[in-house]
DNA sequence: TCCTTATTTAGAATTATTCCAAATCTTGAC
DNA sequence: GTCAAGATTTGGAATAATTCTAAATAAGGA
């Protein structure tokens, strides 16, 4: 689920531009919370991004992660997803892509949608930003067990 | 958004024999719950359901709230939709469908989907439970006034 | 460099959910 | 119908997740 390192240091360098457009500010704590996310594609919930930015940045706080995960989300390079009850995750992989979860042991993995959301219905009026789309069940170590 | 007479006294009746089936007991407080649900199908929380419980039930705790829309869930009776950061939510409807969200004003209706998850990429070993599919964007209303 | 304004900080506050132990039901056997 | 066993409910405390607040700091333009 990595990408390749060229493809990283574009996506740390789009960084400035994107948060500029988006009407934000660079600050270091901006930049250290993406790295947090491009480098361990695991899907974190606010507080593991909270720890892992911790050892790069051991002043950073709680309330400056949520910070800059929503300033991320909403310059579009980061995602938000709810999988289940309690905290969100985050995942910068802005390809469109569902996510499989485990119910039994909470793993998440990505999987590229082959089509966009051609398939879906269009209400008339509502104006379509993203999709969220969840796949729930067993994953093949945890269904193996039962 | 809401079914006929008849299909609803079917939902009700349903009640003890899917919780027979999956192992729970029928209890007064699961009837409730699951007729909050039933009686106005606008995607509530676990607080909201609490509260609306509580005009005919007015001893119905937190706790037991939680404890019966879980066992629905659990008995295919219900399922938990995940929009946002924050409270669940929680909705009767089984047929396969997904759920259009305004972020702007928080509204979700629900869209039966054409077909069921055949489109899906299906990962080896993976089992799949069932599919959580949101559409994030704004409502017709809240487009026209931006 | 200076000013304006966004951002960060620590901690308190709020919201959402889970846990707990005692009391109370539900169910099946008799 | 009565009883015992075990599931469920209760209220409240505990925990987890997120938001708020006011003062201090940092970013970007003039």
């Amino acid at each position: 689920m990595r990408m390749n390192p060229a493809a990283e240091n574009n996506d740390r360098q789009q960084l400035g531009e994107r948060l500029n457009a988006g009407g934000f500010r660079f600050t270091s704590q901006r930049r250290c919370v993406y790295d947090v996310l491009l480098n361990k594609r695991d899907h974190p919930t606010a507080d593991e991004v909270f720890m892992r930015a911790k050892k790069g940045m051991p002043e950073i706080s709680h309330a400056t992660v949520y910070n800059c995960l929503d300033a991320l989300v909403e310059c579009g390079l980061a995602r938000q997803v709810h999988l289940q009850r309690g905290a969100a995750r985050f995942c910068p992989n802005m390809e469109e892509h569902c996510h499989y979860y485990c119910d039994a042991c909470g793993e998440v993995f990505d999987v590229t949608l082959p089509a966009d959301g051609a398939m879906m219905p269009k209400p008339r009026g509502f104006k379509v930003d993203h999709y969220d789309i969840a796949v729930h069940g067993l994953c093949a170590a945890c269904a193996k067990k039962k």
